[in-house]
RNA sequence: GGAGAGGUGGCCGAGUGGUCGAAGGCGUCCGCCUGCUAAGCGGAUGUGGGGUCUAAAGCCUCACCCAGGGUUCAAAUCCCUGCCUCUCCGCCA
C-alpha cells in the first residue's frame, strides 16, 4: 500500500509508474475521495472536541452539586450530529482504503518499462544446455516410464493439477527439500548480510488479513483456495505467513536484516491459466517451495536483493542445472513488486528456459499493509521496514528439470552430485527394467 | 467439544463510571555524583492523525487500555459478541 500523503503531495510520478505498469488505476478518484474525507473528519473532530469538554464541565459541576440538565442537554445534541456523521464517515474511510489496496507498487528506476513478458530484459546465462545423442523426453513422461510419477491416480484423488510422487520421486523431492534448507542455513562465506537464513515451519492455514498484508487480497482472492467455515486461506506461497511473522511489530534496527527460509507446500488455483501447462509437474495446484523471506533496511534492500537473488542462484549452480536471470519490466511486475528477478532453469525437452524461482523487492509496500516497522537506531520514530522474498527453489519444478536435464538414453536419470548424500548414497535412479 | 479465569504502555503490574494516555516498579535515555564499576540523586521516556510555527522544539487538539457493537451527558472501568491466552475435564496425531 502506498502512503496517501504522498499520493496527494506529487501524484506525477506515480501517475506515470501506472502508465507503465499498464495499470487502470484512477489517482484522480482517490484523491478526490480524501480530500473530502479530511474536511469531514475536522468538522468530527471538532464536534468531539466539543462534546469532550461538555463531558468535563458536567463532572465538574456536578461534583459541586450545580444543576447541569442544559449541558446534558446540549451534549445530547452535539452526540446526535456526531452519530450522524459517523457512518458516512467510516463510509468514507473503508472506500479510500478499498481504492488504496488496489492500487499496485511503483516500479523501481532500474526496473526497464516494458509492455510484457518479451520486453523483460536478460540479465546473465549459467552453464550450457547438454546435447543429447537421442530425444529429450517431457519429464512426465520420465517420470511415468520410471515408476515415480503418477498423474492418473492423483487425478482421481484431487483431480486435474495434482500429482502424485512415488519412491525415487518422493524422496527426490524430500532430498531437494532438505538440501535446499541445509545449503540457506549454513553459515557460509560470502554473505555480504552477515547471516544465514533462518528455518521456520509455519502455518498453511491463514486469516485473510495475512493475505492481504502481502498483497494477494483484495485483488487475487479467486486465485486462493479457502476454508469457508474457519474463515481461512491456504497459502499460495511460504511468503505470507513467514513475512506476517511480524505483522505489527517494531523491529530494532541493530536486529536487521532477518532472514528467514521455510519450505512449505503452496495451494494455487491457476484460476486464469485454463489449457496452459496442462501436463506434468509445472503448473500445479500444490506443490513444495522452498521460500526466502528477508526483513530488512529501505537503504540495503537493493543490495539485499541482489545477495538473496544469488542465493538462489546457487542451487541452481550447485544442481548443475542451466538457467538464465531476466528483470521484469514493467508491464509484467507483480502487483506488490517495486523490482523483481526471474530465474529460468532450461528444459530439454520443450527447449525453453521455465521459471523456477521470482525474486522480489516489494520496498514498503507489504510492510505498510501489515504494519511491519523498526525502530532507527538515530531516531525514535519508527519507520516500514523494506521485505523481500524469492523463491530458492519451487522443489517441483526442479524435480522437473533434474529429470530432463539429467536423463540417459537408458531411460534413468542421474542424481545430481550434491543430492547423492540426501539419497541415501544413491547415484541414480536406475532404468525402467532394471 | 464442556467448565472457569484473563487480555492495560518495551516488560511487570494498579486502576470506586467523570479532570486517566493511564499509579507504581523494571528497562531504556540524558544529566549529577563518584579513582573505575556498582549504588545513589534529578529528569525524560507509547503510537498514529490534525492544528499552530519559516523550521525544529514547544503548545493545542482528535483517536487508541485485544477487536466490534451497546448503555451513559461521560467507559480502560458496566453489558453483548468475536478473537486470543491460561487452568481443569473430554477427545485426539
Amino acid at each position: 500500500m502506498l502512503d496517501i500523503r504522498q499520493i496527494s503531495a506529487d501524484p506525477g510520478p506515480i501517475q506515470q509508474a501506472l502508465r507503465n505498469r499498464k495499470d487502470s488505476f484512477s489517482l484522480e478518484a482517490v484523491l478526490a475521495a480524501e480530500r473530502e474525507l479530511n474536511v469531514l473528519r475536522k468538522s468530527w473532530e471538532a464536534l468531539r472536541e466539543q462534546r469532550n469538554r461538555l463531558a468535563e464541565e458536567i463532572g465538574r459541576k456536578k461534583k459541586g452539586g450545580e444543576d447541569v440538565s442544559r449541558q446534558m442537554e446540549e451534549s445530547r445534541g452535539v452526540n446526535a450530529e456526531i452519530a450522524r456523521m459517523e457512518s458516512d464517515l467510516r463510509k468514507r474511510e473503508d472506500d479510500v482504503r478499498a481504492q488504496l489496496l488496489l492500487l499496485p507498487n511503483i516500479p523501481h528506476e532500474s526496473v526497464p518499462v516494458g509492455a510484457d513478458e518479451r520486453d523483460n530484459p536478460e540479465i546473465h546465462r549459467h552453464g550450457v544446455p547438454r546435447s543429447f545423442s537421442f530425444e529429450a523426453l517431457p519429464h512426465w513422461e520420465i517420470g511415468g516410464k520410471l515408476g515415480i510419477l503418477d498423474f492418473d491416480r492423483a487425478a482421481i484423488l484431487s483431480g486435474s493439477r495434482f500429482s502424485v510422487l512415488k519412491g525415487m520421486g518422493s524422496r527426490l523431492e524430500r532430498a531437494l527439500s532438505a538440501y535446499m534448507l541445509d545449503r540457506h542455513t549454513h553459515p557460509g562465506r560470502n554473505r555480504p548480510s552477515g547471516k544465514p537464513y533462518q528455518e521456520v515451519s509455519v502455518p498453511l492455514l491463514v486469516r485473510p488479513e495475512m493475505m492481504e498484508g502481502t498483497g494477494q487480497f483484495p485483488k487475487f482472492r479467486e486465485e486462493s483456495f479457502s476454508v469457508p467455515d474457519d474463515g481461512l486461506f491456504l497459502i499460495p506461497t511460504a511468503e505470507v505467513p513467514v513475512t506476517n511473522l511480524h505483522r505489527d511489530t517494531v523491529i530494532e534496527e541493530a536486529d536487521l536484516p532477518l532472514k528467514y527460509v521455510s519450505c512449505t507446500p503452496c495451494f494455487r488455483r491457476e484460476a486464469g491459466a485454463a489449457g496452459k501447462d496442462t501436463r506434468g509437474l509445472i503448473r500445479q495446484h500444490q506443490f513444495l517451495k522452498v521460500e526466502l523471506v528477508w526483513i530488512t533496511r529501505p537503504e540495503t534492500s537493493y543490495d539485499d536483493h541482489e545477495e538473496l537473488t544469488r542465493d538462489a542462484e546457487a542451487i541452481l549452480n550447485d544442481l548443475g542445472l542451466p538457467y538464465r536471470r531476466i528483470a521484469l519490466c514493467t508491464g509484467d511486475l507483480g502487483f506488490s513488486s517495486a523490482k523483481t528477478y526471474d530465474l529460468e532453469v532450461w528444459m530439454p525437452a520443450q527447449k525453453v528456459y521455465r521459471e523456477i524461482s521470482s525474486c522480489s523487492n516489494f520496498e514498503d509496500f507489504q510492510a505498510r499493509r501489515a504494519g511491519i516497522r523498526y525502530r532507527p537506531q538515530e531516531s525514535k520514530k519508527p519507520r516500514p521496514v523494506h521485505t523481500l522474498n524469492g523463491s530458492g527453489l519451487a522443489v517441483g519444478r526442479t524435480i522437473a528439470a533434474i529429470l530432463e536435464n539429467f536423463q540417459e538414453l537408458d531411460g534413468s536419470v542421474t542424481i545430481p552430485d550434491v543430492l547423492v548424500p540426501y539419497m541415501g548414497g544413491i547415484q541414480r535412479i536406475p532404468p525402467p527394467d532394471s
